[in-house]
DNA sequence: GTCTATAGCGGGATAGAC
DNA sequence: GTCTATCCCGCTATAGAC
């Protein structure tokens, strides 16, 4: 959507394809379509679906660093922070039908070519890194729950996020996501206040 | 495997299939291979594609149901059902690279044939229904915690089991399943004893 | 119920003109 | 950087012999 450059629209679109049917369910006839040029065009920019999918996955990995680093700038708390992230995995449960990229890729990891496997891993990492170091920051600040290690804490957001995303597409019943991060939200916290 | 008919021997393999590289990344030719017969000979038993994804999806269906019913027999609690799903589901989680069908389906969805979408929301409501019903018991008899809706409950455990598995398999770390696994044990478990 | 053979299409990818 | 044209392959699916 009007993207600066080609090899930014090819991106975005991708993106959107990816979350919305997976990695193996579309095509460069799909990326021409949408964009208004060739096949041939597309393969300029990305010469193989391999190239495509790594850059793909390697530009989502900088997208969150650099969502990450505006919150550090606004010195936000761990738990605005935890705050931040399920809103953000909340905008992908509106009624676009599109799902966060980690659950597809995770999903059909298998049938993904090599390289896509070794970034997807990477921004799997970077993402649980990310969360551990937020709990564990919260834990300690005394507003977090410190009866587990924030690693399994994480580990536990992250899948439920994900899988609340399939299940509420599917089902199309968006407030079980809202449930499920509620839960978990609640589940962190310090029985306190709210 | 060792299926006594050729119609299970494609369904067997279709289902592992799934569950290792998705619905959209196998072929009739993957499946003629491995059982030891021709393309032509798999389209006798499902004339579509389709046909055989909703037929997969409904046997899972009523494994899903057989397998519930044995537990009724044995006369199990509340606990023994949630602890029964989730040894069920972490036997997923060895080292064959296999997963859930939830979750492949659900991270797919767009992309499979309509009457497999119907049939997968089918079998979606099934398990959300299963697990918010022995919650409810369970809360009932109060060994569950009952602070928040049985239903928020398992749509909780349905989505961190699914995402969990896909994340396990791809980062190679199977204790990342187990320690969701427990963390969602401990968390509709009332704090009196393990 | 399984086979051979083939139709028909769409996939990823490349060559070369503009 | 985008185009036309094309290659080759694998896919789903069907026809008809055995």
């Amino acid at each position: 959507m009007n993207a600066p450059d080609t090899r930014t629209a090819i991106l975005d679109l991708a993106e959107e394809l990816v979350r919305s049917r997976s990695f193996n369910a579309f095509s460069y006839q799909d990326l021409a379509d949408g964009i208004g040029i060739r096949k041939a065009s597309i393969h300029y920019h990305f010469q193989t679906k391999e190239d495509l999918g790594v850059a793909l996955v390697e530009r989502l990995r900088r997208q969150a660093i650099a969502w990450a680093s505006v919150l550090v700038e606004r010195n936000a708390t761990p738990l605005e922070k935890l705050d931040a992230y399920l809103d953000f995995q909340a905008q992908n449960c509106s009624s676009d039908g599109l799902i966060c990229p980690q659950g597809v890729l995770g999903a059909e990891y298998n049938a993904l070519p090599s390289r896509v496997q070794e970034s997807y891993v990477e921004f799997l990492e970077q993402i649980q890194t990310w969360l551990a170091s937020l709990l564990r920051k919260g834990q300690e600040q005394g507003v977090f729950m410190d009866d587990v290690p924030p690693e399994d804490q994480a580990a536990l957001i992250q899948s439920a996020i994900q899988g609340a995303l399939q299940l509420s597409r599917a089902s199309g019943k968006q407030q079980r996501f809202e449930a499920v991060a509620k839960g978990l939200r609640d589940h962190v916290l310090c029985p306190v206040d709210g």
